[in-house]
DNA sequence: GAAAAAAACTGATCTAGATCATAAAAAAAA
DNA sequence: TTTTTTTTATGATCTAGATCAGTTTTTTTC
């Protein structure tokens, strides 16, 4: 099956203008309620069920948003610099984290008092609308990843997953690999016996490289025919 | 495994109060640039890639919003009367909708100018508050029906579906029954063989009556049951 | 450095659920 | 009413991918 606009991959490379469409002393207000921390690798700086007190903003590093329960977690999205986590707790009556958020690696994140956030977007209708902008292209990415993942068979996945962290993490085709076979197993929804074996497959038919933690994309032609194939 | 707060059921039982935010004004502006059109059972609201020109307001009737590709379909949510169905298309530089929408039923549905809806959007922070609000609370719901259909199997599926009926749709535990088996297993994402085969073994153990097209539902608590074991 | 633990790998087996094939019942059309 | 089409039903087979069990390699700890 082909995915025309859809993708595993969630990250969506924009600039993100939200905090453009501030007055000088919403800014300031802004500064004033939000406080800088610093997340080792597989720290947990949001979990689902527990209040929700804070927008966080991705400021360096990369982390995993992603819901659980006893068994099993399901990744909504990577975060990677620059994204913007929290919104969706934004909503009449709510006060609960609605996911959990987990760093892949160490990751400075500014952490915005909620309450400051709304309060600013029930007076700013451009900030607001920004905010809502943002939202939707959010969604989009969501109802795509559900696509790719309840339709793509497991080459696939994994293809997607490695030209997703090429093109639009790591912008290179070769990186620096932060995740084991079993992050990768959960963020494409296999097991992690497959998932090592696929990416034998790629390995062995040259379509990647790997040397430690280094991966290097040697043909992106073939991975993209295998993801858009399905 | 349990669904503590998800369900493959994307309805939401509250009151649109968004319409309550506008000024006169706004409200005669949103009056004037919307029209009332009554689509029959089956028909396409909108489509997936085409010109989005409106904000769709489901006044009475049941449809479903849904991706396609050359193969296969994915059902987001169903939509029920007071359902709200468009939003996501708004963002920066998109004009086109991101899903396709279409009737179950006979349907009445309000299509709004989605430049007007915008333009008040950016004026009327209120406004703005709401509209993301209802955004975020139906991102968190399809966040549900995510985490079940990649996670439940068959029999919890359908059990959901049917509960979700009972409670939200219809709530009665008797309803009519617009939905042929191909179309149930379109929205659990199953093949209809297999929802005929749960279909009939939910009637074999007493849990479901069906009588032509209408459905009784017998033994909820069992459903549930079914439902959150998965 | 050696020992322990974790991660990567590999083959064998198992299974949920799809697909296929065919029949019966119901609905629509003639 | 009869014929045609659609929907429902049911058993047989197939398969993608999970699970299991074991080995090798890498990383961490001491």
């Amino acid at each position: 099956m082909t995915c025309k606009f859809t993708n595993t991959c969630t990250i969506f490379n924009k600039e993100l203008s939200l905090f453009d469409e501030l007055t000088e002393e919403e800014q300031k207000l802004i500064e004033e309620n939000t406080v800088t921390v610093t997340y080792k690798k597989g720290e947990t700086i949001c979990k689902q069920g527990s209040f929700s007190s804070n927008i966080m903003y991705i400021k360096e590093g990369l982390a995993k948003v992603y819901l659980e329960n006893d068994t099993s977690n399901l990744v909504l999205k990577i975060a990677p610099k620059n994204s913007l986590i929290g919104m969706p707790s934004i909503y009449e009556g709510n006060n609960i984290c609605v996911y959990s958020v987990a760093t892949y690696v160490e990751s400075i994140v500014n952490l915005i008092d909620i309450k400051v956030f709304q309060q600013i977007l029930q007076t700013n209708a451009k900030f607001a609308f920004k905010a809502l902008n943002i939202t939707n292209e959010n969604i989009i990415q969501i109802y795509g990843r559900f696509f790719c993942l309840s339709n793509k068979q497991l080459h696939g996945r994994v293809a997607d997953i490695l030209l997703c962290l090429k093109d639009r993490v790591y912008k290179n085709h070769s990186f620096d690999f932060a995740f084991s076979r079993s992050e990768l197993a959960e963020l494409t929804n296999m097991s992690t016996e497959s998932v090592i074996r696929v990416m034998k497959n790629f390995k062995d038919d040259g379509l990647i490289l790997q040397k430690d933690k280094t991966i290097e994309i040697l043909n992106s032609d073939m991975l993209n025919k295998i993801s858009s194939f399905g």
